[in-house]
DNA sequence: CTACTTTCTCAAGTGAACTTGAGGTCAAGA
DNA sequence: TCTTGACCTCAAGTTCACTTGAGAAAGTAG
C-alpha cells in the first residue's frame, strides 16, 4: 500500500494531541479557513508541522481577547500552503503586537480611571471622570457607552 | 393623580438614555439580577440615580473582558437596594482591581513571549519559548494548551 | 478478511448575552 | 374620549465558537 506522500504530514487526531485543541475545533477551524488541511485520496485531512504553530497562534490570540475574526485577518498574512518563513511571522508579529499593545493601553487606562474614581469612592456621577471624562455632565443624554466607545478602545481599525 | 414617589427615580427609558445601554439589555440585568429595578404599581421598572453608575460598571467591566458571571460577584458586594457608600465601592475596586491586573499581566506575558518568539522569527516549533517554556518539546501528547492554561491565565480562581 | 479505530460529512444543539416580535397595559396630551 | 408612546411579558431568534450525534467510509492490527 504505497503511501501518498505521509512525508511528514499529520494526522487530525495527532495535530489535536499536539496543540490540546479538540478534533471538532480543528475542523471547525479548516471549515472556516483559518488553516488548510490537504486531503488524501480518500478525504481525509493532513497537515504540515507549521499547521501546529498556525493552531496554537489562534488559541494564544484568543486567550489574548482577539475574535477568530481578527484572528483570521492576522493569518491572512501567512501563506496557507507553504511553511511561514521568519519574515512571514515577522510580518504577524508588527501587527499582533500593536494590537495587542491596544488592548493593554486600554485596561491600563480603565484600570487607573477606576482607581481615580470607583477607588476614591466619588459618588457624584455627574462629577465622574470615568464616565465623563471631559468632565461635561451627563445631561447630554447620550451617556457612557459613546464616552466608552470614543475613548478607550484600542483603535477603529 | 398622586405620584407614588417618583423621587428622584429614573425610568428604563431614561436610565437607557443615560448608559446608552439599550432598553432590552436592561431588562435583561434586571432579570438576571445585575440591577434590582423596583417597581410602580403598575408594574414599570423604577431606578434610582446609582443604578447608572451600576450599570456602568457593568459596561466597562464587559470592555475589559469580564463575563456577566464575574461581573455579578463583583456586584453581589454592593448594596442592591441602598445607594451604595464609598466603602461600598472601595470593596469592589479592590477585588475588581486585582483581577484587572492579572489581566493585565498575563497580556503582557504573552505579548513578551511573543516578541521573543514569533517575533524572532524562530521556525524550531520544539524550542519555541511560548509553546514550550520549560524548554521540553512537544512531545509529550499534551502540548500547547496545557502550557497555555498553567502559566498564562490569570488565576484559578 | 474481519474487527476496530479514526476520520469523514452534515445537521442540530449549547451557552453567553442579548435582540426582536407579538400582543397587551398604562398614563398623558389634543 | 381617543390616540400616542413608553412600558410590560413571554417566546423565539441571533451571533460566536464550538460540541454532539448519526450514519458512513477509510485505514490498521491480527
Amino acid at each position: 500500500m504505497p503511501q501518498i506522500r505521509t512525508q511528514g504530514l499529520l494526522t487530525i487526531g495527532e495535530v489535536a494531541s499536539r496543540t490540546g485543541l479538540a478534533v471538532s475545533a480543528i475542523r471547525y477551524y479548516d471549515d472556516e479557513g483559518l488553516v488548510a488541511a490537504r486531503r488524501t485520496p480518500g478525504g481525509k485531512r493532513m497537515f504540515i508541522r507549521s499547521d501546529i504553530r498556525r493552531l496554537s497562534f489562534i488559541l494564544i490570540a484568543q486567550k489574548m481577547g482577539f475574535s477568530l475574526e481578527e484572528i483570521r485577518a492576522q493569518l491572512k498574512q501567512l501563506p496557507l500552503e507553504r511553511t511561514p518563513t521568519k519574515r512571514d511571522w515577522e510580518k504577524i508579529s508588527r501587527g499582533f503586537r500593536a494590537r495587542l499593545d491596544a488592548r493593554i493601553g486600554m485596561l491600563e487606562r480603565l484600570r487607573d480611571r477606576l482607581d481615580g474614581c470607583i477607588g476614591c469612592g466619588c459618588l457624584s456621577l455627574d462629577a465622574c471622570r470615568l464616565y465623563n471624562p471631559d468632565d461635561r455632565a451627563g445631561r447630554t443624554g447620550t451617556g457612557p457607552r459613546l464616552v466608552v466607545e470614543k475613548s478607550i478602545e484600542p483603535s477603529p481599525d
